[in-house]
DNA sequence: GCATAAAGCGAGCGAGCGATCGCTTTTTAT
DNA sequence: ATAAAAAGCGATCGCTCGCTCGCTTTATGC
């Protein structure tokens, strides 16, 4: 699977999301018709997305997000009752596409090695189709509430169980080798989310997502699969 | 080595770190007796990090680090012109003492393998030591300005280049294989940083610094000393 | 074409920010 | 004990922020 698959496949215009988000708030926006709303929606996400990616949501005003979108401050105060509900309604709207996404994309492929390798791609592709939301999520989480900093940490928990879980169905088929599944699962993780957090180095060296899965692909397995190397917590791999 | 014999020997006491930010803004710092300044700077600093890594550098209020250190607004404003300089104050004397501990840390292993180790080591018990700086340092770099911001950048470059260029060494000397050193390099720091970045979840795991140094090396080793592997670029290895 | 609803506007509000400075308290030296 | 120097203080300033609301403009239905 290439990134021009995925994304042909995955179907996540902006107007869909937009259209989701104005369902999920339907109540506390002012605007009746849905065309309207959908169109303003995707300027205030966009603008809010690039503004905040650049100096930061607590740094970003709301002029300067009316002065980005071309609406006034009234009209912004129409989609959103305060600051704080637009950066939630981001991060809450795009954890879910993103979640549904992430899902789809798995229960496809069969055994440990293939599913190792496909949710290392899934992963990738997905960061790289929205990847300003991906950065917006990681770099604003401690900016938010008690209950929603909690959900964020869950969601990082989440996708590290997912591959942990592949790794140890690895384990048992005799297919993978490795002292700590949860550990693996981690630095994966880590390899996973420095695409996007680090876009200005790879951009700069002209580095595809495609290329980047195929190293990341290949350091993931050499990891899994490596035999024999003394196990750092004392113990010696399972196989 | 592990992290207390790194810690023994570093000698990186915040009284020291302070005398060492007196002495390069001795002219605009108030304060006349060094043991006064240096007393207020470790007030300052240590909060300064506490509350910026709590909510952000800029959502903090200069009142609350009055409140934080039982200085008042103006006795703050003895050691520091601006809000911004003493977020410039606190970034630029940490990458100095980073940058002089990397390198002393370095020089004392010989052969690639042993140097790769040495490399994985230091960066991690480093940013072990300094984690409330690291943290910082990568969180707020984006809110600096321009020619900050580039400085932060070379900085990251340059210790994937320490990295990149021992992985190179060594694949010359034949003791390693593997498709692209620069990406190697890459995945490698991704792994360093995540430790320092995910503080809480390996806290909660109760994961000591020197188990995970050892899976990253671990992983590492398995990364760089791969053989026979599918290049994702279409090379095979040069070994 | 007109009445009504929907959408959009932007000057202005109070709050809280970074930063200042004339004054008081503490320390030091004689 | 006293004068000079150093350190510490916090009310106050100008400014910008998030947010509001009475008004104007645009779209819709008959």
């Amino acid at each position: 699977m290439t990134f021009a698959q995925f994304s042909r496949q995955a179907g996540l215009s902006r107007g869909d999301i937009c259209r989701e988000i104005l369902a999920s708030h339907r109540e506390s926006i002012k605007a009746k018709k849905e065309a309207t709303a959908v169109k303003n929606l995707e300027l205030i996400f966009d603008a809010t997305l690039a503004l905040a990616n650049q100096k930061g949501f607590q740094a970003m005003t709301v002029r300067d997000l009316s002065r980005a979108t071309g609406l006034s401050m009234g009209a912004l105060y129409d989609y959103f009752t305060s600051k704080e509900e637009l950066l939630e309604m981001v991060l809450s709207t795009g954890r879910r596409v993103v979640m549904r996404l992430l899902e789809k994309g798995l229960q496809e492929a069969e055994g440990p090695v293939e599913q190792l390798r496909s949710a290392i791609r899934t992963h990738l592709f997905l960061s790289e189709a929205m990847q300003p939301f991906f950065f917006f999520a990681y770099m604003e989480a401690r900016h938010l509430g008690e209950e929603q900093k909690e959900r964020a940490k869950q969601s990082e928990l989440a996708t590290e169980r997912l591959l942990a879980e592949i790794i140890q169905r690895g384990v048992k088929a005799g297919l993978m080798a490795t002292a700590d599944h949860q550990m693996a699962a981690a630095l994966i993780k880590a390899m996973l989310q420095d695409w996007y957090l680090k876009r200005w180095k790879y951009a700069k060296r002209r580095l595809s997502v495609d290329r980047y899965a195929g190293f990341v692909e290949q350091a993931a397995l050499a990891l899994c699969l490596a035999p024999g190397l003394p196990s750092p917590c004392g113990e010696t791999s399972k196989s």
